[in-house]
DNA sequence: CCCCTTTCCCGTACGTTGTACTGAAAATAG
DNA sequence: CTATTTTCAGTACAACGTACGGGAAAGGGG
């Protein structure tokens, strides 16, 4: 009974290809030409399935943050830990996160299992808002931090190797000691430990 | 006895008026037409001051980074609530931050107190760095936050108007009851006073 | 059966962006 | 003067998101 011409895709499979792209080679990466491209479509088909770019980028935050309730706790470390893993899984999503209202389905899941995490604490709603979003914040900073690490020159060999010798540079003036002993050091990037981190952050919020 | 043709500018007057520009219309509005325009200069002059709008981006963070020795203390809170006030004046530092190798005598100035600043504590140099990377990143979160609740309607009225629409949409379905409570609070955003936050934040980071 | 309506497909085209290329312009050195 | 050096800036191009409009493929009603 569906009336007009069927669709050669649907919605999920357009943002699931979305996503593959940019898993595979970044935000940058993902064009609609591009998308349009692997999915044997037309450029404009692409907009039946999406409003505008950044709808295409709100559904692909949105789908990749389906939730298991099988796999993961509902505390606030749990909630954090998933949130790393999602980040890990998508290097893309700590930039894609900042200045979006997201109203999708899982989005919202998440904020409710969210918020009843922090129900126990009786703070007003907009405090827990901050709270969350300043967890979220801080997951990907560390996240970033750790895939900058984890890739350090596996991709652009030279912009680091510029950015090492500008900093060699500055060092040489003699006037940054205490950045000329870090980087003296040399040392293997000792181990952190997010669970640690993440339990005195959410520690410090709550404390307030 | 300078050779060639006199510069029509400076690069210092180039990168202030692109933070002109920024501060008052957003990173969006800062395109290289426009700063041309701004300083009656061709589009291609500017690429004497500035080896691309990446390299413009990065001169703008530094410029804005000058530190008054004078008017700021140098332990870590003092060093965070700087970050903030950045911020606060230019509300595009937070989308500009991620994903740039700074190395302006202005930002290295930054890392030298900040890492002096963690001296004391002895961690390795990974560590010191990746505590001040969390430190910037939770200022850049805090602030997004106060930015957004500040202006909340402000320039975009429509745009936040369908967002509290579908949130409320979502609500109806009854899925959400903890969400529906938040949303029903109606609080007057209390004031959570960043010192107390950064302070727990300095603490918790530090405490490992 | 034909036609109408509905829905999706997608080629063309436009405005905007960053910037490579090129050569003219303006200063000094000899 | 000429030669050299540096900056200025017009033109031009590739890549982007997407508005527009018409063609294509299905079902429903006569």
């Amino acid at each position: 009974m569906p009336r007009g011409r069927p669709p050669k895709h649907s919605r999920t499979q357009v943002v699931a290809a979305a996503i593959a792209v940019a898993d595979a080679e970044g935000l940058d990466a993902l064009t609609m030409r591009r998308l349009a491209a692997e999915l044997d479509a037309g450029v404009m088909s692409l907009y039946t399935y999406v409003r505008d770019k950044d709808d295409l980028v709100d559904q692909m935050v949105d789908q990749i943050s389906a939730f298991d309730p099988e796999r993961a706790g509902t505390d606030l470390l749990d909630l954090v830990r998933w949130q790393r893993q999602l980040m890990l899984r998508h290097p893309w999503l700590p930039t894609a996160l900042p200045n979006r209202q997201l109203t999708g389905p899982n989005m919202l899941g998440y904020l409710e299992r969210a918020l009843a995490a922090l129900a126990p604490t009786g703070l007003p709603g907009g405090t827990k808002m901050e709270i969350l979003a300043l967890l979220t914040g801080f997951v990907a900073s560390y996240v970033s931090h750790e895939l900058a690490q984890a890739q350090a020159g596996r991709t652009d060999p030279e912009r680091i190797a510029a950015h090492v010798e500008q900093l060699q540079a500055a060092v040489a003036t003699g006037a940054y000691p205490e950045l000329a002993r870090v980087l003296a050091e040399n040392a293997p990037a000792a181990e952190p430990s997010f669970d640690a981190i993440a339990q005195r952050m959410i520690k410090g919020l709550l404390s307030g």
